[in-house]
DNA sequence: GCCAAGCTGTCATCAAGCTGTCATGCGGGC
DNA sequence: GCCCGCATGACAGCTTGATGACAGCTTGGC
């Protein structure tokens, strides 16, 4: 799960990002309108928190702009007062949440999994699927209802995979969603090492991670 | 489905076409207009993804050329800036989608597809026919509601056979579909010979590939 | 601030399975 | 009957993935 931070107070921006990253995101940081169009433009993400106040013009305008182009991701607006106006604006130009700072990074983080969880189509967090029971907001897991450990990246690893179930995602993509821009130099090798991590952990489930020779990897139930 | 890629930057030209080389296309590159020229005149190609700026002058020529002549070949066009007046002059021109860069590669993916699907008459991408179900976007293959796994080069073939459901497709051209320049020197036996592992896999599914002595092969439902 | 523990990612080595060639056998057409 | 085109099994090379070991770094405890 990959996300965009459009925001240019450089603490604001630093501390969301070291937030969301702990919880399994990989967050890339646009400090202005421009920045977040060539990310916007590079990568897929999840979702995009938006400052509506940035040097550069504002937020809405980035935001109308998504819309009109057909992109469908959803946007988190940061807005700095509660104004009922700017709010309805933001909703209006295609917001799908927003935040009046200054914000608890516990809420952002709550929202934007209420974000991504809501464009997979799912009701509520936990995912269960045979003898496996993740929590992404809890970050806990458990194989035949025993909790086992898993680091950040394996969690957020799993987070994709189950989100994608039943389909062949290629190694590219996983890596997109694992990474921020900040990383792009890591060796495509890590993927096929954190996958080997995971079905470790995941023995015994009932659901495996396939492998498809030159095409990607699948989760889905045995048999 | 075998795509031209007009690009003179290695790294973007290698990184598309390795992505969509796992997508299921065969790819040429050709750096410069030149190159493209003499690609296009050799083989045909189900879509050309054209940058406009190029070494030995603009995309923009090589697109009004090629539909002078009459060619109707589906083209993407990458632009550097979203300027409104190349976009529409791209289109004017003859460009049937636009991308402007830098680029996600799996909108390039995604918009390749519907691309060469629109072609093909299709809306959606899934092809249901007979008890065969096959998504190229998410590479999976059932036959009779149970995954079946099928390799790159399977599901290529397989993807140019039900396109053309009901043709008889000469061995050349599924050749050309699905290998490009750089593996030129394959046998014209390797058809056959996919053909022979793509009938194991789907057999019983209510669909069979007819052989047509001296002219070609042919899917379509049994009877 | 220091230290320990554990997470991360690189490397090298090994295994797997995809790919295409070859050889052989089959069957239809002339 | 002969020839040509296609079918198919076996195989070797090679790309791609799996996995164990290790070093650097981050993190959290004290």
């Amino acid at each position: 799960m990959r996300i965009l931070i459009v925001e240019d107070t450089p603490d604001v921006a630093e501390a969301a990002s070291a937030s969301l990253g702990r919880a399994g995101f990989a967050c890339d940081v646009a400090p202005t309108l421009a920045d977040a169009h060539a990310c916007a433009g590079i990568t897929g993400y999840a979702a995009i928190v938006l400052d509506l106040n940035l040097p550069d013009g504002s937020g809405r305008d980035f935001l109308r702009e998504r819309r009109r182009a057909g992109d469908r991701t959803p946007v988190l607006v940061l807005t700095a007062q509660f104004s009922v106006d700017e709010r309805v604006a933001a909703l209006d130009d295609g917001a799908d949440d927003y935040l009046v700072k200054p914000f608890d990074l516990r809420e952002l983080e709550a929202r934007l999994r209420a974000l991504t969880r809501r464009e997979a189509g799912r009701a509520e967090n936990r995912m269960v699927l045979g003898g496996l029971d993740f929590d992404p907001g809890a970050q806990s897991l458990r194989v035949n209802g025993a909790a086992v450990t898993a680091t950040r990246r394996e969690l957020a690893l799993l987070n994709l995979l189950i989100a994608n179930r039943g389909r062949i995602m290629p190694k590219d993509r996983l890596f997109d969603g694992l990474f921020g821009f900040e990383n792009a130099d890591v060796g495509t090798n890590t993927i096929e090492l954190y996958v080997a991590r995971l079905r470790k952990k995941l023995a015994g489930s009932g659901v495996s991670i396939e492998t498809h020779r030159g095409l990607g990897y699948r989760l889905d139930l045995d048999g």
